[in-house]
DNA sequence: GCTAAATGTTGAT
DNA sequence: TCAACCTTTAGCT
């Protein structure tokens, strides 16, 4: 259930005991025999998340591509394996470590051409120290689209998902259904800070926590779900800011969740300054 | 036990 | 715009 971040962990998870070593592959259930005859045995020389892609280098052209979708997870241990159980797509594992692949849309071998415009479609992501908020700001401020649907565009910004795109929009009062067009160049920079700052914290600890930094550093399971939220999930609950009730609405099939008090419809423009407190 | 929903993308209409 | 694909879990009965 991963979006860009918890991607990128897996890839510095992996990298971590992966790399450089020779790797077994299997698929338990058969249904990636394709793959793991090819794979297995090789040596992996990178790992690297792509937006919420993932690539893993075999050389030669081989590189195993990725995506976990929307119910894809990874799950994890040192030897010795476990006994397969449920769906089991893919295990990767070495003498000491292993690595069980449940739940993703893709699963295949892609070659340097796949590979390269797979690279050239997925937009600048905050994760990246190198990345150009310009590049995406270039295309947001051009497009009548609402910046709600813009900014799950993964060729215009890389790696936010359903979640980090209401809560992005929440800290920074943009209704969802405001035209990318009225989003001025400085609410763009403060919105880019921000995703850096929510999306590098899910990285490190492995789940998306936009509220009090405090609950940030608390283990998995001692913050609730509706705690760990400005907007998310939030409908009918009191905004955290104004005590509004959270609205909520589809867009493009996908639930999306905002304060109707504290994001004004109408691309009014108004100052770049962040919310935060309950 | 059954159904709906969930952090996503692609390809056809 | 819609359907298809992938799996688990929450909330019903």
């Amino acid at each position: 259930m991963p979006e860009g971040p918890q991607v990128a962990r897996y890839a510095r998870l992996q990298r971590d005991v992966l790399l450089g070593k020779r790797v077994r592959v299997d698929s338990p259930n058969g249904r990636s025999d394709d793959v793991s005859d090819i794979l297995d045995g090789l040596v992996l020389r990178g790992i690297e998340p792509i937006g919420k892609h993932l690539l893993y280098d075999f050389g030669k052209e081989r590189y195993l591509h990725i995506h976990l979708g929307r119910f894809g997870n990874f799950h994890f241990g040192e030897m010795p394996l476990p006994e397969p159980r449920g769906t089991l797509r893919l295990r990767m594992y070495t003498r000491t470590h292993w690595f069980e692949l449940r739940g993703a849309i893709a699963i295949e071998m892609f070659d340097d051409d796949r590979k390269a415009a797979l690279v050239a479609r997925i937009g600048p992501s905050p994760l990246d120290a190198d990345a150009d908020p310009q590049r995406a700001f270039a295309k947001i401020s051009a497009s009548e689209s609402p910046i709600g649907l813009l900014l799950m565009d993964q060729s215009i910004v890389a790696g936010i998902g359903n979640i980090y795109r209401s809560e992005i929009l929440f800290i920074h009062g943009v209704h969802p259904k405001n035209p990318g067009r009225s989003l001025d160049a400085k609410t763009w920079a403060a919105m880019w800070h921000d995703l850096v700052r929510v999306m590098k914290d899910g990285e490190r600890i492995g789940r998306i926590v936009t509220t009090d930094p405090a609950d940030r550093a608390k283990p998995k399971g001692a913050v609730r779900r509706e705690d760990r939220f400005y907007v998310y999930r939030r409908t009918g609950l009191p905004c955290r800011h104004c005590g509004t009730a959270i609205e909520t609405g589809l867009m493009a099939t996908r639930n999306v969740f905002w304060c109707p008090h504290d994001q004004p419809e109408h691309a009014r423009i108004r100052s770049s300054k962040a919310k935060r407190s309950r």
